[in-house]
DNA sequence: GATTTTTTGATTTACGTACATCAGAATTGG
DNA sequence: CCAATTCTGATGTACGTAAATCAAAAAATC
């Protein structure tokens, strides 16, 4: 049988409310007789049930999820998994809260974060806008205290407890390496579109898929990158625009949102051609094109794998219980029609 | 609030005990009686608190991993995440035990499965041998009320509860796909090394591999299947023997393990030419190989997710609690050399 | 040595559920 | 209507921990 408090108590030669003291870290226990609680936690192997712990402090798991306000399918999506895990909320003792703030704007994510500071979530999981002061808040609070992990777009150089999302760096240059395998021996050109050179993740993708078009595969030359703004129309139209006046073009990495626009644009203007088109984000919309043989190849990251897994790394942070690293770990899909979910 | 025990039977206008009966489907209440205690149930939305009722029940899941006494990494592997597991057991209330039986061996499956009925584990987890008499003892046990899954390999057509594992004809069509569009547009032969054609998951990946290659590539003849019995010596021969009498040899699947002797074997007579390989299961060995160049890309399964999926599947299915289906969900994992973990 | 302060012990209640017991009520059969 | 049976209520204990209270002991201060 595993040991219990009571045990403690008894093998250390002290009563239950010391032990007590000892493991809640409360004051009035001298050191020599901590130490021989801790002894006796050591020797007996005590692990705390952290299921009658809670029980015992009706603990609940206030969590919030700080969104950007855009307005794109994987944004929707993730909206869905947290609202799916609010539904789980009271099997988990979690309660959660979602926030948008405006995106790609440090200052208004900056006042959200000081806000929450006030009152005293025991967690916040938030899409990182890039930005030093950003930077400099969150630091700020996990030096206060705070479990925070980065959502989907990470905070790199700042303290965050943990990461739930791909290595965007990794992705482009995978990207890279299937479009050139795919292309090969084909010479051309490569049209790249992107959301916004703003946004870090994108800005990430991109210079993995420059580095290993550049290494490996010379034959292939990136076109200048054609900022869509995440927004399918622009999407549509520069697109459209590209290939109409390049001939040269054998492929395309669309490496942010908005393919609802490059698909048609693909659709109108590329019938006769064969392009090779890898795409981020599996939606609605990609798989029908990775389906119809529009779309080559799509790498995406799991909304619902990285929502859960910021929950449970937020609630293991919060009880200061470890976390298993793997599991926690977002991989980057990858599905060709033959491995669709 | 979460409403109670206490606020069911206020609502109801029964007492405690009465609420007890009916969410323990104990004997002693009245339809009429248990019908209202439902309809309070279901009109506060009570949710039993699973771990204040695990605690009073000093609840614990023994459970038992069945798997084959097969002496490759990928087993090796799978072995050492069911150890992390049972050094997680104190916190997770499980009690692991793992069993060995003969590899491709129904009848001791079998007799295992019907010793294994006799104690009470609360869960079985087994890496099927696909048998139709396996078949039938697992559905017994399933009616007989035992959770059981099935791990890396199925039992499709049985009753098994889930299956934590990957989808291998879909495993199979990703492969083709991946080596034709690595190969195109040379022409020329592809080499099939598998473990043995009497583990369902091998066939399941030929029958894929096999079904796209003719579909799509047709310029790519798939040689007959090289058994290498899923060890590295025969491995080696019978690859070193194909690509010396063969020269027609452009890709090389290898759907099973004993990849050490494949890599050999590439290494030893494929210097200067340009094969292109795709390997199964992701080892120390592959990924080595992965980065070299001499493999070209891996699928894998990931068997720590496989574990714990299995384990968080049995803990919900003895409980009778739901499972979040995406997050069960094993993945195929596709690694280049730009995305390894 | 008396006083204050700090440390420790003993005890109790609580969390939400499970489970057992026993008495009393309601229902059924004769 | 009485007896036998089937329900239901009331109550208590348990699970492992948290947290509070108050008394007692030990240590530190003067």
């Amino acid at each position: 049988m595993r040991p219990t408090v009571h045990d403690i108590a008894a093998a250390a030669g002290v009563s239950l409310a010391t032990v007590d003291r000892v493991l809640n870290r409360r004051p009035g226990v001298r050191h020599v007789t901590r130490e021989k609680v801790e002894t006796a936690i050591r020797q007996l192997g005590y692990i705390r049930d952290v299921a009658a712990a809670n029980l015992a402090k009706g603990r609940t798991y206030p969590l919030v999820f700080i969104l950007p306000a855009s307005d794109n399918s994987f944004m929707h999506g993730l909206n869905g998994e947290i609202r799916q895990a609010i539904l789980r909320s009271a099997a988990e003792r979690t309660d959660i809260r979602t926030i948008e703030v405006p995106a790609f704007d440090p200052a208004a994510l900056v006042a959200m974060l000081e806000e929450l500071s006030r009152e005293k979530p025991c967690g916040v999981a938030m899409v990182a806008t890039d930005a030093p002061e950003v930077c400099a808040t969150v630091d700020k609070l996990v030096h206060a205290g705070f479990p925070i992990v980065t959502l989907v777009s990470d905070l790199t150089g700042s303290l965050r407890h943990h990461y739930a999302g791909v290595d965007n760096i990794a992705a482009g240059r995978t990207a890279a390496r299937l479009l050139g395998r795919f292309l090969r021996p084909r010479k051309g050109e490569i049209a790249v579109l992107a959301g916004s050179m703003l946004v870090r993740d994108h800005r990430e993708r991109l210079e993995g898929f420059t580095a290993v078009m550049a290494e490996e595969f010379p034959d292939l030359a990136i076109l200048p990158v054609l900022e869509g703004r995440d927004d399918p129309e622009i999407a549509h139209m520069l697109v459209a625009d590209a290939l109409a006046r390049n001939a040269g073009i054998v492929g395309v990495y669309s490496l942010g949102a908005g393919n609802r626009g490059l698909i048609r644009a693909l659709k109108e203007k590329a019938v006769d051609r064969t392009l090779t088109v890898i795409a981020h984000e599996l939606t609605t919309h990609t798989r029908a094109a990775l389906i119809d043989n529009t779309i080559d190849a799509i790498l995406n990251q799991d909304a619902g794998h990285e929502v859960r897994s910021a929950i449970r790394v937020l609630k293991a942070k919060a009880d200061g219980l470890p976390v298993i690293d793997a599991q926690e770990r977002i991989r980057l899909d990858i599905f060709l029609k033959d491995n669709l979910p």
